[in-house]
DNA sequence: AAGTGGTCTAGACCACGGG
DNA sequence: CCGTGGTCTAGACCACTTC
């Protein structure tokens, strides 16, 4: 046998999908179907059909079946704050969705008083263990999960202030935190991608297989840090965008 | 049984990473001797491994075990150039690696000439099937594979030129690119993430359960697409940086 | 040779969704 | 109720690594 039997069938299968012989949101064949087609048992059909969810093909629902998932429009984030219209400069923290003027954003909101990771320490500059302010936020585009934001604030600097309030800010927590003496002069984003944990995949209701991109966002004030922001984008509905110099109007947009 | 066996089992196993009783690098239990310790089937436990696999925490290698995985120190690639030193301004189209003085980057290059498949017509500007010039590149970082680039060039710029015949060039291809009357005005990076296919999984010798991070680039010349700049990063080892405004010095290294 | 994981079988029973 | 996937068992044989 040059190759296991349960990769040739995930290798047909796949195929089928390719080639349009099994459509976006068509459903497979029941597994006890599929093991006497391809002359396995259930078990071996079952490992064909995760590797294919691994790989973000297929989705399977008990009772219902396994479906061939439909790729989705995914929807765009804006790295760059430079080119944002005046309006928006400071407004919030959360990195601005384009081209998405028909669905409304929903966003909620938990803030918390918590001791410091050490990766959160490392980046604000505190120890490990020091407390920090947590504003942790859900948001939607529609009734679609499509990001979390959590901002951790050293204790010194948030102590007292609207931050460890729960509620909305209104004029946005970058005027907060200039108006406090920390007025934003720069930051350094750090990119990176990994499988979702558990309350992440829940939140996303994830298919198995489609992995997190993480937005690591250090805010400096005068060579300190005030704030850590750290965005959570399901990877198969978001890309970053990311813009310099001219380019053409509407590439921009996703 | 509130939750399955698997679950139980893979969750003590994490519980036993995460508290150090299984360190890094630490061989993992038989899986016979964790069927008689959780008076499991061996199928369960295999479950379970599963399970840590594809989150990332533990890999298998057959005829030796499976092992806790050592988090490794990632990369970091530049996503500005904005800041780059004078002489790197157009040196290359690969994105500054930066913190890797003792380990060398080496890199393999292959050209050819195809048809542009959808998502690259669309980022050209080119009809879907135009014959497109193709570079593709594998990138080391000592032993270690780290990147791969595939760089798209519409056949009416790239025909007769260096571009399309193989091998490296040397003044760096935005010079030639600008020597050709292309000079590069501008860019938009579109980063996603998601699981690798095939070809990436067995370049990046990855684990299952590891995603790789993609950068668009496509390259603007007076409103026009020159080139689409495709980067595929392993999502284990590899952190973008994106910097804006003043941040202190140091702050840029990962 | 001995011990590891990789593949595969043929069953069993449970949980969920829809008629 | 039935058909779907979800979980689980007890065993078999194969492939790889080390000694």
């Amino acid at each position: 046998m040059a190759q296991p039997k349960y990769q040739q069938i995930a290798d047909r299968l796949r195929a089928q999908i390719n080639n349009g012989a099994l459509r976006p949101g068509e459903r497979l064949p029941s597994e006890p179907d599929l093991a006497a087609e391809y002359d396995a048992s259930r078990n071996t059909v079952r490992l064909a059909i995760a590797l294919l969810t691994n790989q973000g093909l297929v989705a399977t629902h008990q009772g219902l079946g396994t479906f061939v998932l439909r790729p989705a429009r995914p929807f765009t984030a804006l790295l760059s704050r430079v080119q944002a219209a005046p309006h928006e400069q400071h407004v919030s923290a959360a990195l601005p969705v384009v081209s998405q003027a028909d669905e409304s954003e929903m966003v909620r909101l938990l803030v918390e008083t918590g001791p410091a990771s050490p990766s959160v320490a490392e980046k604000l500059g505190v120890a490990e263990g020091d407390s920090v302010v947590i504003r942790r936020s859900q948001h939607f585009i529609g009734e679609v999960p499509w990001q979390l934001i959590n901002s951790y604030y050293p204790s010194d600097i948030a102590k007292g202030t609207p931050l460890e309030q729960a509620g909305p800010i209104d004029a946005g927590t970058i005027e907060l935190l200039a108006k406090l003496g920390y007025p934003q002069q720069g930051f350094v984003d750090e990119i990176g991608a990994r499988m979702p944990n558990g309350r992440e995949f829940d939140f996303f209701k994830l298919a198995s297989g489609t992995p997190v991109i993480v937005v690591n966002r250090t805010s400096y004030s005068s060579d300190q840090p005030v704030r850590l922001t750290r965005y959570i984008y399901r990877g198969d509905r978001v890309r970053l965008l990311h813009v310099e110099g001219n380019v053409p109007e509407g590439s921009r947009n996703g």
